[in-house]
DNA sequence: GTCTATACAAAGATAGAC
DNA sequence: GTCTATCTTTGTATAGAC
């Protein structure tokens, strides 16, 4: 009953799925062979192309699941009740930043996988019109009627997502900065909540 | 002498950089064939291997060249002596915004170009060295002496590209915002400065 | 020095045996 | 369902015409 299952016990499916996910990661798309895909799980080549059509496929599969879950998964978070907006906003924040600190690829890697086949973004769109409605967005405007909540949506994405798109830029420069990006981020899971505060007083 | 030339009058060489920066923006990487390329420049496919080493290294010139013009074009506008930092930020918020809707594919395309090849940021090094001694910092330390000007350049840029970045997916849900991209990019452009202003102020 | 035609090799996809 | 052998596409290299 329980499809999850132990460690090696993997369906032959599920194996492809676990190697090519951490092969496409660690090398991109083009750069990733099949074959590196199939050596990576122990299995045969041909596999690959019988549980999934083509290596686009596949990795259209692995890219709807890790985008599900990416923006899926603070949707609870902005819908709950009894929080107030800082509350809210400091709770994506560190949460979001922390789930990237772990998997600071993940946004490159997802955003040119959308760009590429924009329907991926399908079952999104049914989070974003749950926001719409969330308890959040009248907290917002009571606070300032004249908030404009998709700015203010895009804007707390921005300041959490961004830093890791121009992560390689980041490191480069951290030399003069001094600071490692680790550093600045956990800075940031405190002041974003702060700027955002700001943003919606404002106006 | 001079190496512009009217329309038709392209270099081969030219000719291929112009026809590879068109179908790799539009097909990305993986997705364009050399074959594509040579048939849109309208020249034998061959030229492409004798002008350029490689698919590779011809995709990476291109970008080397739109990602130095991506970010060297807004230093002068910081490193101006005689403007407010209100100005400086309103002039990159609309230049940036501006150059961006005419090539909205350019965050994307270029991000995970660097992604894949972190080296193509050595350019940007230099740019961001000059923006560490520029009048800005000064200014806007006199504002506020504990400004953390990483994170103020990092959250300008984050305003203004992060948005292009996600465009599909605003796109997707702009019918129950209903606002198109380009009303809600005009929007920021007055925006940005106003939050920014609020950032520098606080803490 | 430029360009055409063609050959070759790597890698994705498939047919068919088991 | 799995594997072997094969086909096809596509990046790359070369030989040779102009």
């Amino acid at each position: 009953m329980a499809k999850k299952q132990s460690q090696k016990d993997l369906t032959t499916e599920e194996k492809i799925k676990e190697a090519a996910s951490k092969v496409f990661q660690k090398k991109g798309f083009s750069g990733t062979r099949t074959r590196d895909i199939a050596e990576e799980a122990g299995l045969n080549l041909a596999l690959i192309n019988y549980y999934f059509r083509s290596k686009q496929k596949l990795f259209e599969i692995i890219m709807a699941e890790k985008l599900s879950s990416f923006f899926m998964d603070f949707i609870p978070l902005l819908l709950s009740e009894d929080s107030s907006p800082e509350e809210k906003v400091r709770l994506v924040s560190e949460n979001y930043i922390n789930l990237l600190l772990e998997n600071p690829d993940l946004p490159v890697f997802v955003m040119s996988a959308v760009h590429n086949n924009p329907k991926h973004f399908a079952n999104i769109v049914k989070g974003a019109e749950l926001i719409q409605d969330a308890p959040l967005v009248a907290q917002l405007k009571k606070i300032n009627p004249n908030m404009k909540f998709e700015h203010f949506f895009m804007n707390l994405m921005a300041l959490c997502i961004f830093p890791f798109i121009i992560r390689p830029a980041i490191s480069l420069i951290s030399k003069p900065i001094r600071k490692n990006f680790e550093t600045l981020m956990q800075e940031r899971i405190e002041l974003i909540p702060m700027w955002m505060q700001q943003m919606v007083k404002q106006k």
